[in-house]
DNA sequence: TTACATCGTTCGTGCGACTAACGCAAGCCG
DNA sequence: CGGCTTGCGTTAGTCGCACGAACGATGTAA
């Protein structure tokens, strides 16, 4: 089985595996590594990442219109609906109408809320070590603030809105 | 540790917006983008992801059975036929059954399917520029390196069989 | 031969990102 | 006041991608 016929020959730099260093295929791959992971740990808690994003918007910024939560955790709010009735299910929210503004519903972390939080807190700290195992704190570290300048980089006027 | 109600509060550590640090978080996020960015750029010139990865994955190991590009690319190989049937509409590969194995096809690379690869190459690095843009060059590198590593740690044993 | 593995293919599922459109309520602005 | 526009929550639906199941045809090992 062989397979020669046409041989890498790269043009000068000594480059294989293109494909291998296509940051956007990295990107594509871990990203893929890390849904997994995080998928399956917070399943077996009973949590999906989405509770985790709004219970944790709502324990640092307060209270908020299913708007206001959209827009901070960057979830659609088409998909919030389904969300916050699956924490409300749980009893980790509280969802009541706004009397100043009917449209609005009031969105509101409850105690159990705030325990099954730091409960996730935990797991997903747990997932992350596993996560970037390979890599070093401080490696860590700069990976994370990479990230974050590249995606700051983009998310001026991507998605909806230019949120607040 | 007690707990204050809602305010931010954090337990000793100023750390504010723990949603956005969170690496999994950011991994998202930065992949969207990604994703979009590529996504759109390669329809400008009536291509897809896999269209590159295929295309490279044969001019850099030679010629395959789907299996094979399946396992190189890591495209699923139930997807990898409906690839093959758009890359052979554009003729950029030739399928042709192998004489030596009547289950296999062979997919080789055409003249037209490496001057593509060509064009496609070049579309590829320039959204990779916008991409990273804000990074510097050597940034770029240690970007690339970090996910690395954690690509390859978690790819031992996770996708389909063991692969090659 | 029998048993098993591999290949290409078709079909189907589940999920996440995203749009469209609705009924309703608020906020202008004349 | 009446009309327009905007924002809200909700429902429904699209699209693409990752992944699994199963099948017929073929190859390989016992």
């Amino acid at each position: 089985m062989t397979e020669v016929a046409d041989m890498p020959h790269d043009g000068g730099t000594r480059t294989p595996d293109r494909l291998r260093r296509l940051a956007s295929r990295l990107l594509s791959g871990v990203t893929a590594q890390s849904d997994r992971l995080i998928t399956e740990g917070l399943a077996q808690v009973d949590a999906r990442k989405w509770h985790y994003a709004v219970l944790a918007s709502l324990q640092e910024h307060g209270p908020g219109s299913q708007a206001t939560l959209s827009r901070r955790t960057g979830i659609y709010r088409s998909d919030m609906v389904g969300v916050l009735n699956e924490l409300a299910e749980r009893e980790l929210v509280e969802r009541a109408p706004d009397p100043d503004d009917r449209r609005r519903n009031v969105i509101t972390i409850t105690a159990q809320g705030r325990r099954h939080l730091r409960r996730l807190d935990k797991v997903l700290d747990d997932l992350h070590d596993e996560l970037l195992a390979p890599l070093t704190p401080a490696e860590r570290d700069q990976f994370v603030l990479l990230l974050t300048r590249v995606l700051d980089h983009h998310a001026r006027q991507a998605p909806h809105p230019p949120t607040s």
